[in-house]
DNA sequence: TTAATAGTGTCTCTCAGACAATATGCG
DNA sequence: CGCATATTGTCTGAGAGACACTATTAA
């Protein structure tokens, strides 16, 4: 029976490009490749899909490696799958086709990261790395990277995603900066806040207590609106 | 070597939400199984991903499905991936991770699906099968459908992606019902044709020769304007 | 002639971008 | 005080929805 046969069986990995916004830029985390192939080079944290007795979803899978490889807490993140990654090449070694998922953490979480000396994970400007060869990243992960830029990119326009990015409470300016940094351009200010306001009248945002000062003049300070019952 | 152990090998497969718009109405192409499990009930097109020395991307995998199961014309298909279903219980046999994706063909090439007489391949009407319960197909193929659904409904909105549904040329009504038998639900006819004349004025769209009847009065024809060099 | 769709025009509302103007805290 | 950012307000143009109105064809 089909089942049985070694022939349908490609390897499943799961990879995940974490972003954060740090210094008012985007970063992703990237590990350094210890061995061969690609060995030195930057690449995506990434592990196998378990089958068997032991089996997990592709959703579990990606959870694990995210505890496994980072450290991150994992109640502050926000996760979502991006794209199946399955062209014969992507790794010389043997056929492995890799589901790649998006993850989000914000600046205050993202100090939490395991400095695993072995494979020394590391924050890295995206910007900067898109622009470079993909050859400067392992695998087709500049492929990946940019796949999760373009989705991150596109859903700030119509989905509340920018608010994994920021701390629990926020001041409108940080919210613009997260934006400017996806989307690598400045945001009037005021037309900016305008939106901002509709949110607030529509109620998934509040006033919260307090101001916080970010630019000369301290400003008042947010939060989202917990999860109507 | 990790590489070597059956331990990180589920089998891969693809699915196909195959769509076309018959009579006004969203219609998806569904074969019937022959044999357990869900026996008799409809599912979605599939086959594994190849790998070994004859092996094949997801993407080759997927218009290599829709050729064997179809024998719909390959040149006329619109073809995306859609999303990967990696539960563990999705298959009760053995653990099997599906990378779905979405096959649009005009209404005009839907006949010539072949009429396998073992699976007896046959188009559904969508918003009949999303009603109705889950379990009225195989395996997840309900939520995989419900996933293929919203993704084109999202997608009309800012992409040229009804352009796949309708023939050649054609009509402003007749895009307008490709659009309405989408969203199931009816746009001004007027308003509608306001937003053509922007894709026509942008050179997306073309007026093309002769006129059309698809109700009382003969309309203007047009096309898609052929890619700019 | 009439029914039905093709096609045009208008009014209003929402929203985005540009940008002027005022407010407030810090050094 | 004076600078930088916060915050408010105004003007304009694009685009969507509602809807009135005219044009053209088949029956």
């Amino acid at each position: 029976m089909m089942f049985d046969s070694d022939f349908s069986k490609p390897i499943v990995a799961v990879d995940l490009v974490i972003l954060t916004v740090l210094d008012t830029t985007l970063h992703v985390f990237l590990l350094q490749r210890s061995q061969a192939p690609f060995q030195g080079l930057p690449c995506l944290p990434g592990g196998f899909v378990r089958t068997g007795k032991e089996g997990e979803s592709v959703e579990e899978a990606a959870w694990r490696v995210l505890k496994q490889k980072t450290e991150l807490p994992l109640d502050a993140l926000y996760l979502e799958q991006l794209y199946t990654f399955g062209s014969l090449e992507r790794d010389p070694r043997d056929r492995v086709i890799s589901v790649s998922h998006l993850a989000l953490i914000r600046q205050d979480q993202a100090r939490y990261i395991a400095q695993d000396p072995l494979h020394k994970g590391q924050w890295y400007d995206v910007a900067s790395i898109l622009r470079a060869p993909p050859s400067d990243l392992a695998f087709d992960h500049h492929s990946i990277l940019s796949c999760a830029h373009s989705r991150i990119a596109g859903k700030l326009e119509y989905t509340p995603i920018a608010f994994s990015l920021v701390p629990p409470t926020f001041t409108v300016s940080e919210l613009r900066a997260v934006h400017e940094a996806i989307k690598g351009q400045n945001y009037d200010p005021s037309n900016f806040r305008r939106r901002f306001k509709r949110q607030l009248e529509d109620g998934i945002i509040e006033l919260s207590t307090g101001k916080r000062r970010t630019g000369a003049r301290p400003a008042k300070v947010y939060r989202f609106s917990p999860p109507q019952k």
